[in-house]
DNA sequence: CATGGCGAGTCT
DNA sequence: AGACTCGC
C-alpha cells in the first residue's frame, strides 16, 4: 500500500478532561466548566474548558479567579491531588477506555497523547469497498460532517458520485476512499460515544500531518475530509506555524529564514533550497509537507513507551534540603510504584530502565537540567527501590547538590527545580522466572509493598559513620543516607587548610578541583589575551589576513593558569582593590577603551558594596544560603572560611546574589561564562539551521568590516558578540588549526582562545559534574563522559604549536 | 514564579 | 547516554 493512498484518521476527544468530568459528576452536565489543576495560587490553573463556558470568554491560561469573572456561574472542577502533585489518573483511564473503543475498529492504532489518536484505516476502507458501493453514500451516514473546499458535506459526496466532473485535480480514487473513510469514522465517533458517552472530533485525510491539521477546523463533536485537491486552498491561508512540527522554534526560524508566514508560500522553493537552507533531511520534509505530503506511517502502538511523572519546584517553592529531596522523590517513586504495578497486570511487561531527571536554579534564576540512567537488574525489585535508586542518582551524579553539613541544617547547595522519575525500555515478561519477579512482588500484598518507613533519619543523620562500600551494596534504606553524609563529611576536612587564606598552596590545590575557579584564571587571562592581540593589529589594517599571525605564545602557559596562577589570591584586599584589579585586567590596554569601560560598568552595575559583618559561625541561616558560583560546584572548600572574623560582601545586581569579596572575580566572569554559552549556543543554532543565509550568520562573512573589532563601537551588548564572532572568523590566507572538539577551523593565533571558549561552555554544563566515579553505584551507571573534567589536558595546545611550527 | 505534567522523538 | 525540542 503506497504510503500517499492511506486513508489516516485523527481522533481527538473534545475538551476532554471536562468530559471526564461529567461524566463522572453528572450535576455538571450542560454547565460551564473549566478543570483546573491543584495549584491554589489564585483559583488554580485552567486546562480545560468546556464549550459552554468558551462560550462565555473562559480559555486556558486563565487562573480560576479570571474565569469566575467571565462567568460567575462556572463548575471548576479540580484535578485530584496525590502526594502533594497533580493526579491525572482517571483521565489517563478514560483515554484508555475511548483507545479500546478505536482499537476495535484497526490495530493500526498509534495513542498521540492521553486524548488523541491516529488510525490508519486504508484496510478497513478497501474492505468496505468490496461489499459497499460508493454511490449509494448519502448524508445521513455522514452527520457532523464537513469536506474541505465543499459548502456542505453534500457537495463533496456529489462530486464523487459524479467522479468530480468539475474539476481537473480530483483524485477520483483517492476521494472515494476519503469519503468511505468518512463512513467509518462516523461509526468510530459513534461507538465512542455509545460504549464512553465521550464526545470527539475527528480529522480524516490521506497522512497523520494532515489529519491532525484538518481535525481542529471543526469542533465539537464534527469530523473533517481533506480531499487531495483542497490542500492547496487550505494552505493559502494556513499560518506554518500551525503545522505539526512547525509550531516551535523550527517553524520560526523557517519563517524567519524565508520570509513568509503562510503554508502556500513554501512551494516556491525548490528541495535543494529548502534543503540548502536547513539541513537535508528537514528540507525534505518540509517540500513534502508543502505539497501536502506525509509519509510517517502511524505506528501500531497501544501503550506508552514510557512511565514518568515529574513536579516542578518553582520560584520560592524550590527544594532547599535533603529532606525535601527525599520527600518528594519518594512521592514520586511511590507513584511510578503504583503506576507500575497497574501496567505490569495489565501489560504484563517490565521497565528495564530508569530516568532520574532534575533541574536547579543557576544563581542568575536560570536553571541547568540534567538527567541519569540506571538500567534495572534483576535484583533491584525491592521495596522503595525508585525512590533510593532515584536519591542515589540524584546525589551520586551532582556533586554540586552535596549539602552544606553545619549544624545539622542540610542544605542543598543548589536549590532544585524541578524532578522527574520516569521508566522505560520496557520487555514483555516472559515465563522465565526472573522477569516476573516485579509482578510477584507488586502482587505480594500489603506487608512487603508498604514495608514501614523506619525513622531512620534521625540518628543517622548526625552521626555519619564510615561505611564499608562493599558491604553494603544494596542493604537496606539508610543505604543511601550513610553513603550520603559519607561523602559530605569530607568537606570540613577539605576546608580546613583553606581558612588561612595566606596559604597559597592550598587554595591553589582548591583551584584545581573547582572549574569556575579555574574559570576566574581562564576567562582574565582570555579576554585580556584578545585585547593584547587588538593592539598589536595595525588599526588601519583593511584586510582579515592582515590579523596578527604571530605565535601563540601563552598556549601552555594559559593552558596551566589554572594551576599556577596567582590570580587567586585575594586575600586582604579592600573592595574597591578588588574591582580595580579586575578592571585591571582590561586595562593593559590603553586603546581598548570599549572594553575596560564595559567591564568596569559591568563591575560596577552588578556589585553593590555591602559590607557584613559575620561572625565565626554563620548563626544567620541566610548565610548559609547564600549561592553564589562556586556553590553550584562541588567545591565545598572555599565556602567554609566563615572563620575569617569579617567577610566583606556585594550584593550582584545581576542575579541578586550575595558575593563575598574574594569571589567577585570569579562571579564577574561566571556571568560572562553564561553569556558566551548563549552566544555560543544561538550560532551554531544558526550555522546548523541556516547554513545557506548570510543574514543570519554574519560571522561567517569574510567581509572587511568584521575584522577590526578593536575600532568596533559596539555596545554593551555586543560586546559579548564581538568576542564570540572573533572566534570564528577565518581567512583563507589565515593558518588554521582544527578545532578536535569542534570540527571548525580556527585561526592558529586564536586557538588557544577557542579552546577556553569550549572551556566556558563545559564549565555551565558542568554546573552538574561528576567529580569521581564513585565505587558504590559504579556498576549502576556507566560514566565514561570523556573530557568531563575541566582540567586541561595539555595534549591539544602542545599538538596547535607543532603544528604551528610545521606549516 | 506563574500552564503543569506529561509523553514522544531527535541530535550529538 | 544525555540534552533538547515539540505538542497536548
Amino acid at each position: 500500500m503506497a504510503q500517499e493512498n492511506r486513508v489516516v484518521v485523527l481522533i481527538d476527544m473534545d475538551c476532554f478532561y471536562c468530559q471526564v468530568e461529567e461524566k463522572l459528576n453528572p450535576e455538571l452536565a450542560g454547565k460551564p466548566i473549566a478543570v483546573v489543576q491543584y495549584n491554589p495560587w489564585k483559583g488554580g490553573g485552567i486546562i480545560a474548558v468546556n464549550y459552554v463556558a468558551r462560550a462565555m470568554g473562559v480559555t486556558r491560561h486563565m487562573r480560576g479567579d479570571e474565569a469566575k469573572e467571565k462567568c460567575p456561574e462556572i463548575q471548576l472542577p479540580s484535578v485530584p491531588c496525590l502526594r502533594g502533585k497533580a493526579d491525572i489518573s482517571k483521565y489517563r483511564d478514560a483515554g484508555k477506555d475511548v483507545a479500546k473503543v478505536l482499537q476495535k475498529f484497526t490495530p493500526l492504532l498509534e495513542r498521540a497523547s492521553i486524548d488523541e489518536a491516529y488510525l490508519d484505516i486504508t484496510e478497513p476502507v478497501q474492505e468496505r469497498l468490496k461489499t459497499f458501493n460508493v454511490n449509494s453514500v448519502t448524508t445521513d451516514l455522514l452527520p457532523n460532517t464537513y469536506a474541505l473546499g465543499y459548502d456542505n458535506v453534500e457537495q463533496f459526496i456529489a462530486d464523487v458520485h459524479s467522479y468530480g466532473s468539475d474539476s481537473l485535480e480530483f483524485d477520483y480514487e483517492h476521494a472515494k476512499q476519503l469519503l468511505i473513510g468518512a463512513v467509518i469514522v462516523s461509526e468510530i465517533r459513534a461507538a465512542v460515544y455509545e460504549e464512553t458517552g465521550y464526545r470527539c472530533s475527528a480529522g480524516i485525510a490521506h497522512n497523520k500531518i494532515l489529519a491532525k491539521l484538518v481535525c481542529g477546523m471543526n469542533k465539537p463533536n464534527k469530523q473533517t475530509v481533506l480531499p487531495k485537491h483542497s490542500i492547496n486552498m487550505l494552505y493559502s491561508t494556513l499560518p506554518l506555524k500551525k503545522v505539526k512540527h512547525l509550531g516551535g522554534k523550527f517553524g520560526y526560524t523557517v519563517c524567519e529564514v524565508l520570509k513568509i508566514t503562510n503554508m502556500i508560500e513554501l512551494q516556491v522553493f525548490t528541495e535543494k533550497d529548502l534543503q540548502n537552507k536547513f539541513d537535508e533531511k528537514n528540507g525534505t520534509w518540509l517540500y513534502k509537507i508543502a505539497r501536502g505530503i506525509d509519509l510517517e506511517p502511524v505506528q501500531a502502538r497501544f501503550n506508552p513507551k514510557s512511565i514518568g511523572c515529574c513536579k516542578q519546584f518553582k520560584g520560592k517553592s524550590a527544594l532547599l534540603d535533603l529532606e525535601s529531596l527525599k520527600k518528594w522523590l519518594t512521592d514520586l517513586g511511590d507513584e511510578i510504584e503504583d503506576r507500575l504495578e497497574k501496567d505490569a497486570l495489565e501489560n504484563n511487561r517490565t521497565p528495564k530502565q530508569m530516568v532520574v531527571s532534575f533541574s536547579t536554579y543557576l544563581p542568575d534564576g536560570r536553571d541547568v537540567s540534567s538527567s541519569r540512567s540506571y538500567n534495572f537488574t534483576d535484583d533491584d525489585l525491592c521495596g522503595e527501590f525508585f525512590t533510593k535508586k532515584a536519591l542515589e542518582l540524584v546525589m551520586d551524579t551532582t556533586e554540586g547538590l552535596k549539602i552544606k553539613d553545619e549544624e545539622g541544617n542540610r542544605r542543598l547547595k543548589a536549590p532544585i527545580k524541578f524532578l522527574g522519575i520516569s521508566v522505560g525500555k520496557f520487555e514483555d515478561n516472559t515465563e522465565s522466572k526472573k522477569t516476573k519477579r516485579i509482578v510477584d512482588y507488586f502482587c505480594a500484598g500489603p506487608s512487603k509493598v508498604a514495608s514501614a518507613k523506619p525513622k531512620e533519619t534521625e540518628n543517622q543523620d548526625d552521626k555519619p559513620k564510615p561505611c564499608d562500600k562493599k558491604s553494603t551494596e544494596k542493604e537496606g534504606k539508610e543505604y543511601i543516607l550513610r553513603k550520603f553524609f559519607q561523602v559530605s563529611n569530607k568537606a570540613p576536612v577539605e576546608n580546613k587548610p583553606i581558612r588561612d587564606l595566606s596559604e597559597e598552596k592550598n587554595i591553589k590545590e582548591i583551584v584545581v578541583e573547582s572549574p569556575l575557579d579555574k574559570q576566574e584564571s581562564f576567562f582574565a587571562k582570555f579576554l585580556n589575551k584578545n585585547t593584547a592581540q587588538f593592539t598589536e593589529e595595525p588599526k588601519s589594517s583593511e584586510t582579515v589576513s592582515d590579523i596578527v599571525i604571530h605565535p601563540p605564545t601563552p598556549v601552555c602557559d594559559v593552558i596551566n593558569c589554572g594551576e599556577n596562577s596567582n590570580d587567586t589570591e585575594y586575600s586582604g584586599s579592600t573592595i574597591n582593590d578588588e574591582i580595580n584589579k579586575s578592571v585591571a585586567l582590561f586595562e593593559e590596554d590603553p586603546t581598548d577603551i570599549d572594553r575596560v569601560s564595559n567591564m568596569r560598568k559591568l563591575l560596577n552595575s552588578t556589585m553593590i558594596p555591602d559590607v557584613i559583618e559575620t561572625n565565626s559561625l554563620p548563626k544567620n541561616p541566610e548565610d548559609s544560603q547564600i549561592r553564589n558560583t562556586e556553590d553550584l560546584q562541588e567545591d565545598t572548600a572555599i565556602n567554609n572560611k566563615a572563620s575569617t572574623s569579617k567577610i566583606e560582601t556585594f550584593v550582584c545586581s545581576e542575579c541578586s546574589k550575595t558575593i563575598e569579596i574574594d569571589k567577585v572575580d570569579m562571579h564577574a566572569d561566571y556571568h560572562l561564562a553564561l553569556r558566551l554559552r548563549d552566544e555560543e549556543r544561538q550560532q551554531v543554532r544558526s550555522e546548523r539551521k541556516v547554513t545557506s543565509a548570510p543574514k543570519i550568520v554574519p560571522q561567517q562573512n569574510t567581509d572587511n568590516k568584521s575584522k577590526k573589532p578593536s575600532l568596533d563601537q559596539s555596545n554593551d551588548k555586543n560586546e559579548t558578540s564581538s568576542i564570540a564572532s572573533f572566534l570564528v572568523k577565518i581567512d583563507d590566507t589565515t593558518p588554521t588549526e582544527k578545532c578536535a572538539e569542534c570540527g571548525k577551523r580556527v585561526p592558529l593565533d586564536k586557538f588557544t582562545e577557542h579552546l577556553d571558549f569550549h572551556e566556558a561552555q563545559r564549565l555551565s554544563r558542568e554546573i552538574n559534574r561528576k567529580p569521581k566515579p564513585t565505587e558504590i553505584t559504579g556498576s549502576a551507571v556507566k560514566r565514561k563522559r570523556k573530557s568531563a573534567s575541566p582540567v586541561k589536558k595539555p595534549k591539544m595546545p602542545c599538538k596547535s604549536i607543532a603544528s604551528f611550527f610545521s606549516r
